[in-house]
DNA sequence: GTGAAAGCGCTAACAT
DNA sequence: ATGTTAGCGCTTTCAC
């Protein structure tokens, strides 16, 4: 029943080649059964169906990539996995994939460092975009540019104007939010902690927070930036560095949850109260932040997924883009309110 | 510059010939620097290297596949990657993946049903097994058979006893262990609600519940087993079935964390209180139910995949497995403790 | 050290 | 309705 041609120990795998040799049938009028072509004989068909069932035979993807232009498949490229922002955004293209035509394949290397170390983003995405995919998602970028002829829409990439479809969200204008509230409340002495600085997002942040002081007549201290990296462990570290300062800030506005879930443990560990002692207000709302009640700006990142999902096809199928910017709105969710604060 | 040929209009990737005839070498000399082969004149060997650069040349992952053995890729089969579980396991595998030399692929159709629906698991099983990767890991499979030739490991198998390797948590203990817990309270009126049937998983969870039951010489009472499919929504009707019983179980034990949120939630509704009105714990211990300070059973999810991931290389690379079977031990975590309780 | 040629498994154009 | 043929882009003998 299996050729196995030669005394090879390889096991080779069933391929169309024996699905037609057994059937007695051309290879091609295999492919056709395969594709749901319609002019094969419906005996002929079911004939071959059944071989194909007893054979246990499956497609070669990649034999198939090589040949035809249609995959049914959309490539997300991630640096990693498991941070809660590449969730959320697998989360909303997930959510865009189930409703559509397109399977998904997630790439990653695991690991930020690895994947700089081993190769750049190009090559993986050049790899996933012109081989097996009909388009891909990237997100975090840093290019500004791909020469690759297949659709690509990134999310939160790090270049301000890149040379490709985007999405993002509003940073800038959910700082000015996040910090308009504190002042409103007569904060004036406000801690910032700052993100991953290489992320055009981060910067945005930064600037809304710089922006709001400056308009409302507030000096900028340099002394009130902490500069962290996104993660909780940085959260604890400038937590502590801006709550040891003499004059301690009567608020902190951190550039994402998980550094504001650091601060909040640094606050518990000084036996500081939020919002009596302090304010406390993060970007972001993934985290476990919303269950301590934490004020957070929401980026509604799955949002931007399937934002992406949705931008990516369009332009698969061709339909032409209004925008090749994609802003997901950003909301201020006050959960406990922040304290009321006034100079004495 | 860039080989036109014809005057196709479709745009054309940058192929391996492209690099070739640019550099005035064959195709074959590209090849060997492209895959490290010692036997390249160092001079010719840089050239072709900036040539590549120049052109923005990167492999066609599919045409590689077809030729070579080693791909350096993992894939990773799921139903569906947004729910908890799936979560979980993808941040284990991912860990594993980061550390090891292997890249990762994860297959999604994003919506079990869609993937029921189009065609066989086992067809996503074959395509990315003999395609692209080394080896695929593949969560809650239902065959229990797959015709390939490359190395799989499962991650909670529907089957009980498939033919190929698998991971998953002690989930007859980890129930036994809730219920001893609960019983030892005092609890004689214990209420379950039941998983998704066709799992085994759920199967041993329910199975935990009787024997445990049984050896304390309780009386099984049917009107206490409600059955869920894991959402919290069902959590949320199970919960009102079990509550709204004129005999109200003074404890409940839901098969997962996702259905004991949504008991959480009928109970505020009902302003029943946890643990004064009656307990409540839920297998698994990944969603909001830890800062709702419920009792769980940790099954350690992204244990599984990281051991799967483990167990994964150890075949690739030949190492042979000690145990087809790899147990990841439940652990019951006592958040706040559940009401004691006597007859009257 | 390098090139020519074969062929991986498949699809698609062209025959019949 | 089916078979024949020509590649897709790549790796890998086997020559030279």
């Amino acid at each position: 029943m299996r050729k196995t041609g030669n005394m090879e120990n390889q096991r080779r795998s069933v391929t169309i080649r024996d699905v037609a040799e057994t059937a007695g049938v051309s290879v091609s009028t295999v492919s056709r059964v395969l594709n749901g072509k319609v002019d094969v004989a419906k005996e002929t068909k079911n004939h071959i169906l059944s071989i194909i069932d007893d054979l246990g035979y499956s497609t070669n993807l990649a034999a198939r990539s090589m040949r035809s232009q249609k995959k049914n498949l959309i490539g997300l490229i991630m640096p990693d996995i498991a941070y809660p922002f590449a969730i959320e955004v697998m989360k909303g293209v997930n959510r865009a994939i189930a409703e559509s035509e397109f399977d998904l394949l997630v790439y990653t290397s695991g690991d930020v460092r690895k994947r700089g170390r081993v190769t750049s983003e190009q090559k993986y995405i050049t790899l996933l975009a012109k081989s097996i995919s009909d388009g891909v998602i990237v997100v975090a970028p840093v290019a500004s540019e791909y020469n690759i002829d297949k659709p690509i829409v990134s999310i939160d990439p790090v270049m301000s104007h890149p040379n490709y479809p985007s999405v993002h969200a509003t940073n800038y204008e959910g700082s000015r939010a996040a910090m308009e509230y504190l002042i409103g409340l007569g904060h004036k002495r406000i801690g910032f902690i700052n993100g991953r600085t290489e992320l055009e997002s981060a910067n945005r942040r930064l600037s809304g927070y710089r922006d709001a002081l400056k308009k409302n007549g507030i000096p900028i201290k340099e002394e009130l930036i902490a500069s962290g990296d996104y993660t909780t462990e940085t959260g604890v570290k400038c937590g502590r560095q801006l709550l040891s300062l003499k004059n301690r800030p009567t608020a902190i506005f951190a550039s994402n949850d998980q550094m504001a879930m650091g601060v909040y443990q640094v606050a518990e560990e000084m036996g500081l109260r939020i919002p009596e002692d302090f304010s406390l207000v993060g970007f972001d709302n993934i985290s476990e932040s919303k269950y301590l009640g934490l004020t957070t700006v929401d980026q509604f990142i799955s949002e931007q997924g399937y934002g992406a999902m949705q931008m990516l096809i369009q332009i698969i199928n061709e339909v032409p883009l209004e925008k090749q910017t994609l802003k997901v709105q950003t909301q201020l969710v006050v959960r406990s309110s922040c304290r009321e604060y006034h100079e004495s």
